[in-house]
RNA sequence: GGCGCCGUGGCCAAGUGGUAAGGCAGAGGACUGCAAAUCCUUUAUCCCCGGUUCGAAUCCGGGCGGCGCCUCCA
């Protein structure tokens, strides 16, 4: 059993194995922190998060460094519309996005570097790939990198870049490059760039990063040279992570990274998710509709992270069905009476099992489709086996129990789901003391108060479930 | 124009050579005072046409349909 990633660079499937042995360096690329993230944002965090916490769960010490991008052209665009800095423009958003993750359960990385906490080492960078001969400075005052200078250019997206139609959607009059396949790695400042407060001092003169520089340089120094993973969205093979490697690999004379990986993009309703299509939806909107972070995260999670992913509400309703049907089997197995005399029910046995197929599941490529339905087919098995047998002994049970929980540290479905219906211990108090009054009502027979009972509980959303060992409840 | 992806039951979604996981929804039954939960039964020759093979959803060729990247973008 060992785990198979796929490498963007190779297009193909390749056995995992960390430049330092039990040690895993992962650098994500995260959002650029000028508006609220939407929910084709967190599909991709969630990919990043399965990654993260399956590494974790494998035994592996994992390293997980996410960005956060605070300097480039639309942050200064959106500050400059609002008349404020652009560190006044993000910080507040940079909170509602960690708010945000935490919400969807996502695990926080070790750091979450700003690219503005690095200028200096960004423009160490710089000088040393202009003394390297990759990169020249332009009368222009922005530094652009050489392209010719590095031969392995386009290699990760498997292109020809001499048959790329420069210019065929973007003007390169204005820039004073050599090649107009070059990129910027600093950029001269404007006066908008000085309005809000998005320019520093530099070999060239004023100006900023390009937005290329921020990730080699953050995750060079957070994580060393050569990462094991690099993660990001399908958008951003070409060019961002083309050049991040022509950078990395010709300023440091080292393989950057080891496997790239990368996530596609949701669709919402059938179309892409664009601005112009006006499709966008923000987690917190989802939120205000009702929706339980708990479903938005299994319908997230519930294709494979390379597939496509449709986004419904009716999709989300489907979740929130499924979710339920897991929140239920767990409260069952706690709830289960124990029997120290009890015949073996087979539970250790498909416990183990269930585990090791989520184990195979996962080390594909991080199939949480496929995991998911492992976990689903160990509802089914071990509900069917109880109903066979209505009394276990507690070693049983608490396998069962360590197997759902196990699995579910890497998909986080019921961690999600209890944050979000935690209930006051008042109200669980008078439902218990309902339930109570419920019981005896039952036990003289008398069902017209026993049901006037659920239904004022129903009303409150609380549903109840009779059993033969008592009534169960738990928040609708 | 270049590079690439996808087309599996009503909906969603696994499955890359041996005769189709799982979730949701529907139907029938069991259980229940009635429910809820649960269980059992039930709904697919995998877009089409050829080819390779003892055998293909899975490989090859062609077609039809949908989509992504090549530009800021998760």
């Amino acid at each position: 059993m060992t785990l198979k990633v796929h490498n963007t660079a190779t297009r193909s499937l390749q056995a995992f194995e960390p430049l330092e042995a039990g040690i895993v360096r992962v650098y994500g690329c995260g959002p650029t922190i000028y508006n609220h993230a939407h929910i084709g944002n967190f599909r991709t965090f969630l990919f990043f998060d399965l990654v993260h916490r399956y590494l974790d769960w494998s035994g592996y010490e994992v390293r997980f460094v996410m960005n956060l991008t605070d300097v480039d052209d639309k942050v200064i665009e959106s500050a400059v519309e609002s008349g404020i800095t652009i560190t006044e423009k993000t910080t507040p958003f940079g909170e509602a996005f960690l708010a945000d993750s935490s919400t969807l359960g996502i695990r926080p990385a070790e750091s979450y570097p700003r690219a503005t906490d690095y200028i200096g080492a960004m423009v160490d960078f710089v000088q040393r790939l202009v003394d390297g001969g990759h990169a020249y400075p332009a009368d222009d005052g922005a530094v652009y990198f050489s392209i010719a200078s590095f031969a392995e250019y386009g290699r990760l997206k498997g292109i020809d870049t001499s048959t790329l139609k420069v210019g065929a959607r973007v003007s390169h009059d204005q820039y004073d490059k050599e090649d107009a396949r070059d990129f910027a790695l600093w950029k001269a400042a404007t006066a908008e760039d000085e309005q809000v407060e998005a320019a520093w001092d530099s070999p060239w003169g004023r100006g900023r990063p390009g937005w290329h520089l921020e990730c080699s340089v953050m995750s060079i120094a957070e994580l060393g040279e050569t990462l094991d993973m690099h993660l990001g969205g399908e958008d951003l093979v070409f060019p961002h992570h083309e050049n991040e490697i022509a950078q990395s690999e010709a300023a440091t004379g080292r393989p950057f990274v080891r496997h790239w990986m990368h996530g596609r993009h949701l669709f919402v309703e059938g179309k892409k998710m664009a601005k112009s299509l006006g499709n966008f939806i923000t987690l917190r909107e989802l939120l205000d509709e009702g929706h339980d972070p708990a479903a938005i995260r299994h319908l997230l999670i519930s294709s494979h992270y390379r597939g496509d992913l449709n986004f419904t509400r009716q999709g989300l309703e489907a979740s929130g069905s499924a979710l339920q049907r897991l929140l239920d089997f767990e409260s069952r197995l706690k709830g289960l009476a124990v029997d120290a005399g009890a015949d073996p029910s087979g539970l250790a046995t498909i416990a183990s099992e269930a585990v090791e197929s989520f184990r195979g599941a996962m080390d594909n490529d991080f199939n949480s489709a496929d995991a998911l339905a492992v976990v689903f087919g160990f509802v089914s098995s071990v509900n069917a086996a109880l109903d066979a047998h209505p009394a276990v002994i507690a070693a049983d049970r608490d396998a069962a129990l360590a197997a759902l929980h196990s699995m579910d540290e890497v998909l986080g479905l019921l961690e999600v789901a209890s944050a979000s219906r935690v209930v006051d211990d008042d109200l669980a108090a008078y439902v218990e003391q309902k339930i109570q009054e419920r019981s005896e009502a039952r036990a003289n027979r008398d069902f017209a108060t026993s049901d006037a009972i659920r239904d004022e509980l129903t009303g409150k959303g609380i549903v109840l479930e009779d059993g033969p060992d008592g009534t169960r409840w738990k928040v609708g």
